[in-house]
DNA sequence: GCATCGGAAATTGCATGCAACATGGAAAGA
DNA sequence: TCTTTCCATGTTGCATGCAATTTCCGATGC
């Protein structure tokens, strides 16, 4: 009868507050109440407890023993860390796939990454911030090891809410684009360590942008 | 009147459920009976459903959705694939390190290395292998960025039943520890490149070591 | 003999209830 | 007036109970 039939109620919790909280509808330091939320999504509170651990454990919430849950509060120098270990991840993938793509893969970036340019040239935030995460997704695929995939895409969606918000700067798009350009010129040519550093320096000029935005108050 | 007091039911559980998978008492693929589980540590079933989600979102065992969970089984493939994620981010510990331990830190590291030099001498695989996680724990530590230390401690625990049975081969620790050197000679120098090298190849060799092991049937 | 089907037992998912702890505020003392 | 203590209230942690689903096992048909 539900739409979202054969997972529990516990999974569709977890990725409805999750989903809450990226799009920044719960926002950080947000108390996250048992019973609030339980009559909120129509179940007792069990559920919500386990949605509310599994989140903890992502990062997403704080879980304070018998002080209740809250959204999680980024500090400046935690968002610096996360955007750190975002960038080397993202760079280790880049390194990687430029090894070990196979030639159907990178045809399929190179395709990808065309079909950006547009998006970029229109200058349709929506559409290139949707495209970017398959984009980056496609790199993470490339390098053919799901542990590290995981990572990059964990801190990708923790992270959601900072760098969809730079996309709407003046002239970051077609930036953006750019540099991807060069993480695609050397994943194709397979030159592992230029991939490796010019996705370094993308995810680098992301944290920059989001910085400033965070410096002039957003 | 508990030794362990301040901490909930499931926390406990949690960490010690961990311990036993890690320690091998549960073998991977074991089934992980939720009453069973709360009669053997004298609770109910609700901590223990708990702890078993966290640990499943840890990877440590696997919650199929009505099916029950089972201890993680890791494939070779996927066995693989973790001791390259865990080399990748290793090594872009020690890269970071190399950048940015204090000078505290260089000598702590140099000084443990030394101690590590009579630990191999003198064969003590139990006393080396203690020695080791501090050495890598401070590697972690330099690169100054909690997610990624976070990371590389999940997977080091993840992949310690592994690990540790390598140390018992003829002639490893001596190896491990050269090894090691390569690592503290970058890192305490500042070639940055150098370490990531290193720790690479170490971690690397450490799984040849594992792989010859299981080859021959462990 | 092998596959398929049906029902009983076992196990999970979830709701509810109660006790322990945390939080806020009023009352008492300095 | 400020601090401290105590109590009321709200919230979390955990136990228990029930319904739904899965799994196991034997019977039936081919």
């Amino acid at each position: 009868m539900d739409e979202a039939a054969g997972r529990t109620r516990t999974e569709r919790l977890a990725a409805e507050i999750a989903e809450a909280i990226v799009t920044g509808a719960l926002a950080p330091g947000h108390r996250l109440d048992e019973q609030a939320l339980a009559d909120q999504y129509g179940v007792s509170r069990t559920p919500v407890r386990e949605a509310l651990r599994q989140l903890g454990t992502s990062g997403l919430v704080e879980v304070r023993p018998r002080r209740g849950a809250v959204v999680a509060q980024v500090t400046p120098a935690q968002l610096a860390e996360l955007f750190v270990a975002m960038a080397e991840i993202e760079a280790t993938c880049a390194r990687l796939a430029a090894q070990s793509m196979s030639p159907l893969e990178r045809r399929r970036l190179d395709a990808l990454h065309e079909v950006m340019a547009d998006l970029a040239a229109t200058g349709d935030a929506g559409a290139y911030a949707r495209a970017n995460t398959t984009f980056h997704g496609a790199v993470y695929a490339g390098a053919h090891n799901a542990v590290l995939a995981d990572f990059a895409l964990s801190l990708r969606r923790r992270l959601q809410p900072y760098r969809e918000a730079q996309f709407r700067q003046d002239g970051r798009l077609a930036r953006s684009h750019a540099e991807h350009g060069a993480v695609v010129a050397a994943i194709l040519a397979g030159r592992a360590e230029e991939a490796h550093a010019a996705m370094l320096r993308h995810v680098t000029l992301v944290e920059s942008a989001v910085e400033g935005m965070l410096v002039r108050g957003a």
